[in-house]
DNA sequence: AATACCGTCAACCGCAAGGAC
DNA sequence: TGTCCTTGCGGTTGACGGTAT
């Protein structure tokens, strides 16, 4: 496993970027693509390193970024997805296309992560730091269901990210062959999202022969890994890729959505869910109005907060009243 | 007014995965 | 099979601006 050489011998310029490097690289990558990041910055008249280069397209000049505060459905898309997946930014920012992984990476670490520290719930475990008031709400029973809920969405999210990987590369190519000057970011014809949502409907149907996935998955309180005939490919770090029968899997699936035309638009399912539940919409109430200050009800609303943090993860579990279909 | 402190975020660093040869 | 190279990822740093003292 070799290393890329360090760009410091060479005299490369480090540091921030100037509105004319940003240009030059613009132009470039409109131009050619970005090809071989190590051979970039030569052709485009940089003296920058090709990882520096690759680093300013993606978490900032690319065209499909939005910039700017977060709004509370992506604050909670984060918060939730860091519940399930922890600190995989990446993965975390394949829910949210228009934001890169090192912004939701800053806006966790340096605001989401201390206002769940202030309602007194662990930003790793994402449980309350004293369980006991909260235990009274039947929260134990809910927790399991998360941990078996969070090791679906786990597997799920690994192949969302690949599908959005794919979708990435797609992009590029648009680029490379640079087939017009103007583009749409979705314009091989379908979101990832969307073909989630298919992927969603599919295994309800088939869950009756899949049971829940064994992984390593980095939820921090999975403890007992359940049974299963779906193997992951373990990692250190948690779960990692799906062997390939799950990716062949996950490409007819592509192929199914491709002919039955689901089409775009349809929200549903995991992502819809999280961006559009009521009970969510209800979460972190006391921050309704954010510009009114974190704090401005008052210690008194800490535990109402978490309850209503804390419900929004478990109506998102488990959303379903007793009697109706699982959810996955 | 000066300066110490704090928060934010762009950018860097080092590691690991995976492809090419 | 082993090595090299490229890319992607997550952790960390440091510059900068705002606020407090």
């Amino acid at each position: 496993m070799g290393r890329s050489p360090c760009c410091d011998k060479l005299g490369l310029k480090k540091g921030p970027w100037t509105p004319e490097e940003d240009q030059k690289l613009l132009a470039y990558i409109e131009e050619h693509g970005h090809g071989s990041w190590r051979s970039l910055p030569e052709k485009a008249g940089l003296h920058r390193c090709g990882k520096s280069c690759r680093l300013r397209w993606t978490n900032y000049l690319r065209p499909d970024i939005k910039r700017g505060k977060f709004n509370l459905q992506e604050e909670q898309t984060i918060i939730q997805l860091h519940a399930l997946l922890g600190n995989r930014w990446s993965a975390i920012a394949t829910h949210l296309p228009k934001r890169t992984d090192n912004e939701i990476k800053n806006y966790w670490n340096t605001h989401l992560k201390k206002r769940l520290v202030k309602m007194g719930i662990d930003p790793v475990t994402h449980k309350p730091k004293n369980e006991t008031p909260l235990s009274s709400l039947g929260l134990s029973k809910n927790a399991a269901i998360l941990s078996h809920t969070a090791q679906w969405e786990s597997a799920r999210l690994e192949a969302e990210a690949r599908l959005a990987r794919e979708s990435k590369l797609l992009h590029l190519q648009h680029y490379q062959t640079k087939a017009s000057s103007h583009h749409h970011h979705h314009h091989h014809g379908f979101t990832h999202k969307s073909l989630l949502t298919n992927w969603t409907t599919k295994t309800n149907e088939e869950q009756q022969q899949l049971e829940s996935p064994t992984s390593t998955v980095s939820f921090s309180e999975m403890k007992e890994p359940i049974p299963t005939k779906i193997e992951f490919v373990g990692s250190s770090t948690g779960l990692s890729l799906l062997k390939e029968p799950e990716n062949d899997w996950i490409n007819s699936t592509i192929h199914e959505f491709e002919a039955t035309q689901m089409g775009e638009g349809i929200e549903e399912g995991f992502t819809g869910l999280l961006l559009g539940g009521d009970s969510i919409e209800r979460s972190f109430s006391g921050e309704k109005n954010e510009t009114a200050g974190e704090s401005s009800g008052g210690d008194c609303n800490y535990y109402e907060d978490s309850k209503n943090y804390l419900d929004s993860i478990f109506n998102f579990a488990d959303p379903s009243p007793s009697d109706s279909p699982p959810m996955f």
